[in-house]
RNA sequence: CGCGGGGUGGAGCAGCUUGGUAGCUCGUCGGGCUCAUAACCCGAAGGUCGUAUGGUUCAAAUCCUGCCCCCGCAACCA
């Protein structure tokens, strides 16, 4: 009899920069899913990967001093150190320069151009011969060049389109039709309204801007884009396009692709209709997670607000770590990442409910059985009925949440599990019962139901916390596998294994002020050793420096640009003259505080338009991490005019 | 009027679809217990559910409307 599939998919990532908390946030949680369903009983396809092709990528390489090869080589041995930390249990790990994804994807590529879903067109775009860029009419300002505020002229390059209008139609009805496509429910509508209904135009497909990708068969000055290199790698993972496409006949369509809301776009317009083109059917769910954020930023380098997931499972063990993303943050939307809500998760839940229970359990069995499991009698007293009934219908409401992607939720019901056998310790007082030598029968039925209740958590717990499971299970002496499967776990009283081991406690108490303050000290020491490591620029010289023109201003008027977050305009006093000057500060000063300010002007930098407005110079600011963009400002007050050396 | 999400006790969230006791976790305070990791168990305080003190209704956190604020997408940050 065949197992059920289920194939589930990361996003593949791509190595352009440091992995950080973000990063594993959706590996972990497809971990815990495929884990989940292994346990359950499906044939489970488990896939991640990186996308290493583009631009980008070539010129990081390029300011390493290496090939794109090489450099991409290193960060994937990299991430995939880091999944074998975390405990991912991919199945497979998919490169998009792995020959066979290549070979697939021009194949597909050779198909869809052949009939005609993909051709040759111009890249009618405007080009602004100063700045060397590209641009589509909706981005030009009054018909000028957005960036220098230049005439642009007509260009036109050859590339390839994909025939991405033509699925329109489809799309909107694929979207609005199947509630179930794309989760969670907002982001439907916000595909529908912002992208579809407005329109869709072809796609270009190809770039002959850069070299490193898979060259287009019939014509390799192109290179094949993001589109159909990057999203094919669903199906060319499972051999799709080559010789042996057993998996891909076995396991596609996708039951799930998991990703950030960032991306959702391509996956449920671009994907959908890619797929339609090559008349393959369609992945079941695609669900846009929210993000990770870092206090009330988003997690990001520039604001050295990165934490090092290593460092953060060397510290606190890896099942700290897996446990706090799955289950503080509201699935489907954004949750912040705090250094105090992560060590209180570790406190209260894993400490405290779990490894204590564990802990004071064991100690009892040890000290008032002599490690012995008792023999359950199964007469049910006091509470037992309810406790019993609890942990025999925990796996249903687990699997329930699972079903749903409900993952915190799902965690939470195997920890009102833990909760409920500590109040069960309370209600019974082995302690007491202990003293009283007709009571060992009731002694030894509460001692077992503990056991069992613990057992039945562990189980549970395996596929969201392998470790921890694992560690649970290694206090029973002879535990079986049969005892480790959710079908023993079913009807209560299946635990048959004869003697326990106390053992040191599974998580400990961390005090959070505590590690709090030190984490501090050592991120500000860090910054001290490495000023601004990210953002070490090339030593200059004086002349170079000499170059720049810096001069006092005072802030004559300011007001808010139309239709922008963050830009003002400003008419500054430089000596004699007076300038426009556009800034991007409008978060961090209204216009009131801004008039009169003195203010370090670079008074001869090129001038630059911003929606159609010249700046001519430009505003010296401190960029904090925390307090946001900071006005340089004269200590004294000085001639406006005055240079700044 | 670009699109979408949100504003609920100190913090983070649920409840809103299907109006009628405002619930959970953490924190705080008081008590209990001693098997255990200052843990566990019990109890309490604390919210007129952003705002008009708007509309519908016998009844609104829940439906409708105006306004304010936050966040994301898009635009944009020299």
């Amino acid at each position: 009899m065949d197992k059920k599939k289920f194939y589930i998919t990361t996003p593949i990532y791509y190595p352009s920069g440091t992995w950080h908390l973000g990063t594993c946030y959706t590996t972990v949680i497809c971990d815990a899913i495929a884990r989940f369903k292994r346990k359950q009983g499906y044939d489970v396809f488990y896939l991640t990967g990186t996308d290493e092709h583009g631009l980008k990528i070539e010129q990081k390489a390029k300011e390493a001093g290496v090939t794109p090869k090489e450099y991409v080589d290193k960060k994937v041995a990299n991430l995939k150190s880091l999944w074998d930390r975390l405990k991912i249990s991919y199945d497979k790990f998919i490169r998009t320069t792995d020959d066979y994804h290549e070979a697939a994807v021009q194949k597909i590529f050779d198909k869809l151009y052949n009939q005609g879903d993909i051709y040759k067109g111009e890249y009618e775009g405007y080009y602004c011969v100063p700045c060397e860029t590209h641009w589509t009419k909706t981005q030009l300002v009054d018909g000028k060049c957005p960036d220098c505020g230049r005439e642009v002229g007509l260009a036109k390059e050859e590339c390839y389109f994909f025939r991405l209008s033509k699925y329109q139609d489809k799309l909107i009805n694929l979207l609005e039709e199947n509630e179930e496509f794309l989760l969670p429910k907002p982001r439907r509508r916000e595909m529908i309204n912002n992208f579809l209904r407005p329109g869709l135009s072809d796609l270009a497909v190809t770039r002959s801007s850069f070299t490193w990708g898979v060259p287009v068969t019939f014509d390799p000055k192109h290179v094949i884009y993001v589109w159909i290199d990057a999203l094919m790698n669903y199906v060319t993972a499972l051999g799709y396009g080559s010789e042996d496409d057993s998996l891909f006949r076995k396991y596609w369509p996708a039951d799930v692709h998991m990703m950030g809301k960032e991306i959702v776009r391509f996956h449920s317009i671009i994907w959908p209709a890619l797929l339609m083109a090559l008349d393959i059917p369609l992945p079941k769910k695609v669900y846009g997670h929210g993000w990770l954020l870092m206090g009330a930023d988003k997690i990001s380098k520039s604001k050295g607000n990165i934490v090092d997931p290593v460092e953060l499972s060397d510290k606190y063990s890896v099942d700290a770590v897996r446990y706090y993303l799955l289950r503080e943050i509201p699935f489907g939307q954004d949750g912040a990442y705090t250094t105090r809500a992560f060590l209180s998760r570790l406190n209260a839940d894993l400490a405290n409910d779990l490894g204590n229970l564990v802990k004071r359990t064991m100690a009892m069995v040890t000290k008032y059985n002599g490690g012995e499991i008792p023999v359950w009698s199964g007469k049910k007293e006091n509470t037992d009925e309810e406790i019993i009934k609890m942990a025999e219908s925990t796996l249903e409401e687990v699997s329930k949440n699972m079903d749903e992607l409900y993952i915190p939720e799902a965690l939470q019901a195997i920890f009102r599990l833990a909760q409920r056998a500590n109040k069960y310790i309370d209600e019974n007082a082995p302690w007491i019962l202990v003293k009283d030598e007709a009571k060992k029968e009731r002694l030894n039925d509460v001692l077992y139901v503990l056991l069992e209740c613990i057992r039945v958590s562990a189980v549970l717990l395996e596929a969201f916390l392998p470790d921890t499971a694992a560690k649970i299970f290694s206090h029973f002496n002879g535990l079986s596998e049969e005892e480790k499967t959710f079908d023993s776990i079913r009807a209560f009283g299946a635990l048959k294994a004869k003697s326990v081991t106390e053992q040191d406690a599974i998580f400990m108490r961390v005090d959070v002020d505590k590690e709090i303050e030190a984490m501090e000290k050592e991120t500000a020491k860090a910054a001290e050793a490495v000023p601004a490591e990210t953002e070490k620029k090339e030593i200059i010289s004086i002349d170079d420096f000499m170059k720049v023109e810096l001069r006092v201003g005072k802030v004559l008027e300011a007001e808010k640009m139309p239709k922008t977050d963050k830009l003002l305009v400003m008419k500054v006093a430089v000596g004699a003259e007076v300038r426009t000057i556009v800034s991007g500060i409008a978060k961090y000063y209204t216009p009131e505080e801004m008039v009169g300010k003195e203010v370090v002007v670079v008074a001869n930098l090129a001038p630059h338009a911003f929606r159609g407005v010249e700046s001519q110079g430009m505003l010296l600011c401190a960029d904090d991490p925390e307090a946001g963009v900071v006005l340089i400002s004269p200590e004294k007050v000085v001639a406006s005019g005055s240079e700044v050396r």
